[in-house]
DNA sequence: CTGTTAGCGCGTTCAG
DNA sequence: CTGAACGCGCTAACAG
């Protein structure tokens, strides 16, 4: 006696490449490489097939394609968060990188918590992408242990201040903290501020930091007053933390650990009537649009997110199998001058 | 003759729930059992498969297992830029949505364009996503189609203004707008002007345009100029189309397409001198961060984008059988004063 | 140029 | 509480 197959109840009656090969009388390996015009085949029948296919509205199942092939075509992407607007901007950019190519992008955020990172690393795996972009170097051992073991591609984006597991694409915030300071001394400032945010969970505001100290103790200087926030960096906590250095001490720069802070710090000096750069200098880090449409356009240092993310798709993409020898491609940085210091 | 397998070469010795069963020497059924804390396990049994699970850094391949359950937990999501704030933000509802649950989301982006989106919701579908989350009402009639048929949950976000295929969250443009007029007009305000950007690409900047005329028109008033720019919106495109206003009529308020270019026209009031709002109102739409820390904060309309997001997941998570009647969810607006009007 | 065969790795019965 | 059998929908290899 046979049993009617009966697993969940379908929502519709679903069509597969059965139902497909039934209607236009041809096998289901020909409807196979019709869809993925791959092998050659007669014009006659592919035209007989694609009418099936319209017809009955057919949309190939991925899944089951990339069991078979052994082939995801899935691009994980992890990135700390989405409301620094420098994040969405390197999406962008691998956006643009995949847009050509039959790769689809699984995009998951972290919230700057690298225990979560590792949590989420371990459902994208699961997922066998074909590669993995990933913001920063800072991972718990066992996010590098998988990631080393998956065998698939990894970019570590944003920074290359340290060796990568397999490709780093970004620029040396270290260095450009470093060539801020120098800029700043150029200027003659001298009585350094330093505005920042949370340290602990973005890293790379804190290399960018310790550039800058380099810098100014190579002249002989040092940083005068710190006003650092605990939460995450904003245009709020920029203009509260300014008000703070303001009272702390006589300072005549305020560096900001990035432009968003910066911006609020620009906004307490309107607010305030303090003129910029000559009562305080201003200057940030990014380069974002916003800085640059100020009545006086922030100074700054700027890094380039689309391309970072361009760049970290062309990487893997030029090749699927893990190198042996590691990657580090500087996206570059480019002083600023602006009209705030 | 027993051919030995030998398909794609195996970057890694892939592990499978086979070789974690054989390791444990228990059944691949009971380590998929124990994979997914279902059905009862013997504490000793569980302990052992573990261990091996541990061993080997076994982690389960999601395809075979989307595949066999006919379950994929995924849900698509398409967003047309994420260049404006809007739409991270909305993104970020999602991602805290889905946070508690074992969904993932497969992000795209349309560029505003609804043949691409078309492209891509053909794509996420092939995926057997358990929902699909896209943006707004104006999509191809493919789209449309190919959505319907699916059977899967559709959330339309950002806009309420149409009946949706299955649900809609989010809020009346058309209101806001009209609100934001009775609101101007409640001021004194009585010499309009609109600045805007593309509007064939974004149809809700229209409907909130739709309203603010209707409102106008109902006070006998109406719109004395217009600065409409091609391109997205974008702070220094609000500058500009500022300026253009001013040299193109006497206006004693400016009505913007939303607040990226509210800004802009801000900035251009200060580099001009322009004293807001007594020579000058501005008014935008959004509520952005941005606009909030201002000297003068943004007078605008505030939506909440984050919550869009959110009630958009929990609407389709309460059920994922497609329901017979379509849902609309408010999340409402609120008229901000500020102090640019 | 096209059809046949044999899995991909796992979840789901159902029997023990 | 655990195991065996079967199949999800598709693609790869090979034969014709």
């Amino acid at each position: 006696m046979i049993k009617p197959k009966q697993r969940l109840p379908d929502r519709k009656s679903k069509v597969t490449v059965r139902e497909v090969a039934l209607q236009a009388d041809v096998s289901e390996s020909t409807v196979s490489r019709i869809m993925r015009n791959q092998g050659l085949v007669a014009e006659a029948t592919r035209a007989k097939v694609m009418e099936a296919v319209r017809a009955l509205g057919y949309v190939p199942n991925r899944i089951a394609g990339s069991l078979a092939s052994l082939d995801s075509q899935l691009v994980g992407v992890v990135v700390p968060s989405l409301s620094n607007i420098v994040f969405p901007e390197v999406l962008q950019g691998i956006n643009a990188g995949l847009k050509a190519s039959n790769y689809q992008s699984v995009i998951s955020i972290s919230d700057y918590d690298i225990d979560r990172e590792e949590t989420l690393v371990r459902g994208i795996l699961a997922w066998q992408p074909a590669a993995i972009l990933i913001t920063g170097f800072d991972h718990t051992v066992a996010t590098r242990r998988m990631l080393d073991q998956s065998g698939v591609r990894v970019v570590e984006m944003m920074d290359i201040d340290s060796a990568p597991i397999d490709v780093a694409v970004g620029m040396s915030h270290r260095r450009a903290g470093y060539a801020a300071g120098q800029y700043l001394i150029g200027k003659g400032y001298r009585r350094f501020g330093y505005v920042g945010h949370d340290w602990t969970a973005d890293r790379r505001a804190r290399l960018r930091y310790d550039g800058l100290s380099e810098a100014l103790s190579e002249a002989g200087l040092s940083i005068v007053a710190h006003a650092i926030a605990d939460g995450p960096s904003s245009v709020s906590t920029g203009r509260e933390q300014t008000a703070q250095l303001c009272a702390m001490a006589k300072v005549d720069v305020a560096v900001y650990s990035n432009d968003d802070m910066a911006v609020g710090g620009v906004f307490y000096c309107q607010g305030a009537g303090i003129r910029m750069p000559d009562q305080l200098a201003v200057f940030g880090f990014n380069g974002l649009e916003i800085g640059r449409e100020l009545p006086q356009p922030l100074s700054t240092v700027r890094s380039n997110r689309f391309l970072i993310g361009q760049r970290a798709i062309e990487a893997i993409l030029s090749g699927l199998e893990r190198p042996e020898t590691k990657t580090t491609i500087d996206t570059g940085f480019e002083i600023y001058s602006g009209q705030t210091a």
